[in-house]
DNA sequence: TTGAAAGCGCTAACAA
DNA sequence: TTGTTAGCGCTTTCAA
């Protein structure tokens, strides 16, 4: 009963082993209890049956990354698919790419998958690790994608055209002072405003500065600008959220200062996410699977890490709006 | 320039090394970009600094764990302490304890942390595991925690009584047909329900099997289950819900047939999580310090895991009402 | 202060 | 079909 006859029954070439010394080794093992190190295993086999998740946050939010809606619900996703395909996963939450960088180099990790990162910290995080990543919601250029060797993937949303949907929506039902509420202005936020903007003009109708309702969603200071904005939300007929629980806690400033949604102002959300459902009225939001679409970047991963080369280095999942009551046709 | 003495420099076990070599492998390290290998690393010392934590799950609720307000926030607190002290976080996450005792004895982590496990669950855990152990919400007898060898902590709250508040308040603001709303009837709500009858007892209400509100949380049923339930309120002045998301949907599912909150019926939730201060109106709910409590969970971890034995191998916090306006006094 | 060497538990190539 | 053996990259003991 050598190490190898062990091994190959542990890891089912039962093909290389007679039935009967098979059983034997099997029941040994039961008899012991034997657990594999899981150290020692990925050292000798050079990986790790671990997949890196790695979300790159910004500092001082005004809630842990964790307990975002739109991150937990993927998350759940990605989890429960990273988990019945017998892999485990590893959280790398940070602020600082360097940190990441390193983090990403010492695990030497199966495959990765990147949260919002800009274009070039994907392309270098890939350029140290050299194995199988799939990016979620970055926004990357044709160039940039040529340099990741087959081994990468993006998969995202149509922000533009969702966001463009929404705002068409507001439009034909009536408004036409219309605000977009971010906290950045960057990344996929930047892709939706893009969309407002087109919207705004198809329509004819002129944007200004002003109508950019910019939230600080920085700990201490989010109720006190989320109330600003309500007040300034009094010289509107709606606003364009970009997130539900923003949306949502928008709707609640505005009620408290007597401005009633959607009777005299009509708010829209994005992803519909819990919160949009959870909310009274209900609001009105643009719809992404965002279940779906987390376990569907793992699978991508994983196909990836077996050897197969994706068919496309680019997915990109279409939105659709979903019609509740936080908006009122207006005359 | 041999290997130990870059070990030595690695792990600045610079007494033992001249400051002339220390420079030279210094920028040697620095110049080949060197990161350690982590499984080798671990193989060879025998840990991982990874601290898992263990989530026990029930099949097919509604949502996924990760999603729950309660388990993102205090996930938060875990994560932000275990990255901060330099450890990684490795989530498992199951319904099934077998799958549970098998991954903790194969990765052989440093500590676990153990969320909502029964009694002699976790012994089995800490029996195969014999490392430091941190229960979160684990009611455990004393004679059960004897057997952990001062490698193990229970960090509770004061759930009984924090119901007893929560009721106690209830009928003191003219409340006397209360209900008691849960999806289940062990652990947790389990006490929390004992914390209700006593309240009720305390003030001669008697109770009635009726009175308890059980929700059916899963995945396909628990609009409709809230439904029915929502419609059973009208009997009630008051239902006491085991979490502030309970608590949110059956205000909406109240509202939606007409019950008003809180004019016609007063609500309360448990934990104080986000939603709460999101729900309109906002939820009057007993207030626990939910991401102190996952920092301090892991704080106690890595002390036990450097050696120190814990103080007390049992930590009770004590949750608060918080009055907001979902409850109404009655005369 | 430095270096040589054993060994952590496993995989996999190769030999028998 | 089974067994032997050389690493995987690191830590640590012991000798120089």
């Amino acid at each position: 009963m050598s190490t190898t006859t062990v091994s190959n029954v542990i890891h089912g070439k039962t093909g290389e082993v007679s039935p009967e010394t098979e059983q034997r080794v099997r029941s040994y093992l039961e008899e012991v209890g034997y657990i594999p190190n899981i150290n020692a295993r990925n050292l000798a086999a050079n990986h790790s049956n671990i997949i890196g998740v790695v979300i790159k946050t910004r500092e001082n939010h005004y809630m842990h990354i964790l307990s975002e809606p739109f991150v937990s619900e993927i998350l759940g996703g990605i989890e429960e698919m990273i988990r019945k395909a017998g892999y485990y996963m590893m959280l790398y939450i940070s602020d600082d790419m360097a940190d990441i960088l390193n983090k990403v180099a010492a695990w030497n990790t199966d495959g990765l998958l990147l949260f919002w990162m800009l274009d070039d910290d994907a392309l270098r995080v890939y350029k140290r690790f050299r194995k199988p990543v799939v990016c979620v919601d970055t926004y990357i250029s044709e160039e940039t994608r040529a340099q990741f060797e087959n081994s990468f993937v993006n998969i995202g949303l149509e922000d533009e055209a969702g966001t463009h949907e929404a705002i068409s929506y507001l439009i034909k039902t009536g408004h036409r002072r219309i605000g977009f509420l971010s906290d950045n202005h960057e990344g996929v936020d930047l892709v939706r405003f893009r969309g407002y903007r087109r919207a705004l003009e198809e329509a004819g109708i002129k944007y200004s500065n002003k109508d950019f309702f910019e939230l600080c969603s920085t700990k201490g200071e989010i109720e006190s600008s989320m109330k600003k904005l309500a007040e300034k939300a009094k010289k509107y007929e709606a606003v364009f959220c970009c997130s539900d629980v923003y949306a949502s806690m928008l709707i609640n400033s505005c009620e408290r200062i007597g401005i009633s949604v959607p009777e005299d102002l009509s708010v829209i959300g994005f992803d519909d996410t819990f919160p949009s459902r959870l909310s009274r009225p209900s609001i009105t939001t643009i719809h992404q699977d965002i279940v779906e679409r987390g376990r569907l970047s793992i699978e991508l991963l994983l196909k990836m890490i077996i050897g197969e080369k994706p068919e496309s280095d680019q997915i990109i999942m279409k939105p659709k709006l979903v019609i509740r009551e936080s908006v009122k046709e207006r005359k």
